[in-house]
DNA sequence: TTGTAGGCGTTATCAA
DNA sequence: TTGATAACGCCTACAA
């Protein structure tokens, strides 16, 4: 690593200086006007280089009549399906030279009252809410707005999200597809959970019976083991089981685990959100990938249309999941 | 969610004309100036509320003597250590009134150059590199800067990283306490591992035999793999394996399966770092907790010193580790 | 305790 | 194609 010595950031009347020109003319380059001679503009290049100069985001902003910043709030830094979703915001919005500042709930709790407040006071020109919004969060109308990946839909926003439904469905066709015709249902009381349920139980239709478990309360790994253990209670004979996310079928294959089930041998066991830890060759979880790029890169867009034209209808778009099978689903 | 309209931000001009105050006293206000009279203060106050006011960071930063702006460079946000470093650094910090901005190595490419251009360009108070500086990132001298949880030490920088020689002590403790006396190390050639074996040897002493099984290359699981193959391969009587890192020592479990032996009751296994993926009940991977929150309120007292005083010198701090037994690690 | 005025580093609007 | 000059929204002496 280099280090440089500098006591003083430059600043624009510096490199203008230096280069013997205006400080507008060292601001037309920066902007890469084309209405500059090359003569100049190499000048200017040169003298930016020699001083280290790098613009002021905060003059940049001030001055300017927008600040390019994109404010992203997540819920939670430790669920990681924002590592795909900012993949995806990424090529939306940074290729059109729009900055990602992130946040999760608590980053500057303190200082503001919470993420949003400290974007607007940094005057974002968008906020993409990942996740399920808070309920209470004040977000001025004219601020556009994009909820990416939750199911809550807010009047003046744009949504869009996994297509739940659809993703409930593929895991009942594949378990189907294996020759599974006793299956079992581990999830808990969320908008979420609810509706994979709708999918698997409309995809499964007639061809097979669905014993649901389902527990009021968070999708803990320690809920999805306790489902679980209730689920086999109550149909010992059920040979798959789809949780309602990858943290509750790590769980079921704990409580499988206790009961001298096999994975999957006795039991296949299918998960939802296509997690890292779903990933790994030593859990191997067949899982339901939620396409968080594409829901990254379907936010970015919806908010780069809002903020052209804040007075579009907002949307709801859903985009389609996919199955990822590895070793958890086996024929039955 | 409630959203309110807002056409344009009010300004601290719309403030003071709503109060019936000059903008220096809402300036005053703004900073708890105890030289405000009540009466005043009240009346600025509600004329904040009445116009959801909030002040311009970037006219804030412009105008005031510091930012109040700490950067943070994450190399991936996948590397989920990140997070309770943040959550150190948050007490640290954003207590004293810093504002925190995260940003990983790709998160703006294509605006600047890496994140800590982008840092440059807020005018950021200080630094802190979590993980391993890449070796071209050019800081200028007068930037405060600490490296949390890297090795690599650069002249200017503090460090606060974990002691990998103490932790892998304490796994080789742990083992011989268990009654384990032919044990085997998998790692890669990482200046972490190395330390890590080199605290495991320290540990261990005369009271046993370690084989060693280490790879060129990354940490994966794949590499764990493959290294333990090749440990059991050689050494088929170890009972026991410290992993360079939790990922390894997943790969370590798979490998082991595929010899049908049982973990912990044929092998034992420890890893290294604890991951939210080792404290799943699932895998339950006894593992060393690197103490990351503990780094990252060291970081960040260090940073805070540094921008105190900038001419302090730089310090090397470690922190010691905790052994966290789970399942994987049995008596002998 | 309160107000006035200048400046922070840019962009933007005019002229030249 | 270039250069003055006025904003931008706030802080900070300095004055009152």
């Amino acid at each position: 690593m280099l280090t440089m010595g500098d006591a003083k950031p430059a600043t624009i009347y510096d490199v203008a200086a230096r280069a013997g020109v205006s400080k507008s003319l060292v601001s037309l380059v920066l902007q890469r006007s084309p209405r500059v001679s090359e003569q100049r503009r190499a000048a200017v290049l040169t003298a930016i280089q020699e001083l280290d100069y790098r613009p002021s985001t905060a003059a940049v902003s001030l001055a300017g009549t927008r600040s390019r910043t994109i404010g992203v709030v997540l819920d939670d830094f430790r669920n990681q399906w924002f590592v795909d979703l900012l993949t995806g915001l990424r090529e939306a919005l940074q290729d059109q030279g729009h900055r990602l500042v992130v946040a999760d709930r608590f980053l500057n709790t303190g200082l503001d009252a919470s993420p949003v407040e400290g974007f607007l006071s940094m005057r974002v020109e968008g906020i993409v809410i990942a996740g399920e919004p808070d309920t209470d969060l004040a977000i001025p109308a004219s601020t556009p707005l994009v909820i990416a990946g939750g199911r809550l839909s807010i009047p003046r926003a744009d949504t869009v999200a996994n297509d739940d439904r659809a993703g409930g469905r593929m895991a009942a066709q594949h378990l189907l597809g294996l020759g599974h015709t006793r299956l079992g249902f581990v999830g808990a009381q969320s908008a979420a959970a609810v509706e994979r349920l709708a999918g698997f139980r409309d995809g499964v239709g007639e061809s097979a019976a669905v014993a649901v478990s389902s527990l009021a309360g968070e999708l803990t790994e320690d809920a999805g083991a306790r489902a679980t253990r209730a689920l086999l209670d109550e149909h010992p004979d059920v040979t798959a089981v789809f949780a309602g996310n990858d943290v509750m079928a790590l769980g079921a294959m704990s409580a499988l685990a206790e009961r001298g089930l096999r994975v999957p041998e006795d039991v296949s066991v299918i998960g939802y959100d296509d997690t890292p830890i779903a990933a790994t060759r030593y859990v191997g979880l067949t899982s339901i990938d939620d396409r968080s790029v594409e829901i990254g890169r379907g936010s970015g867009e919806r908010l780069l249309a809002r903020i052209a034209d804040p007075d579009i209808a907002a949307t709801e778009t859903l985009v389609e999941p996919r199955l990822v099978a590895r070793r958890t689903t086996a024929r039955r």
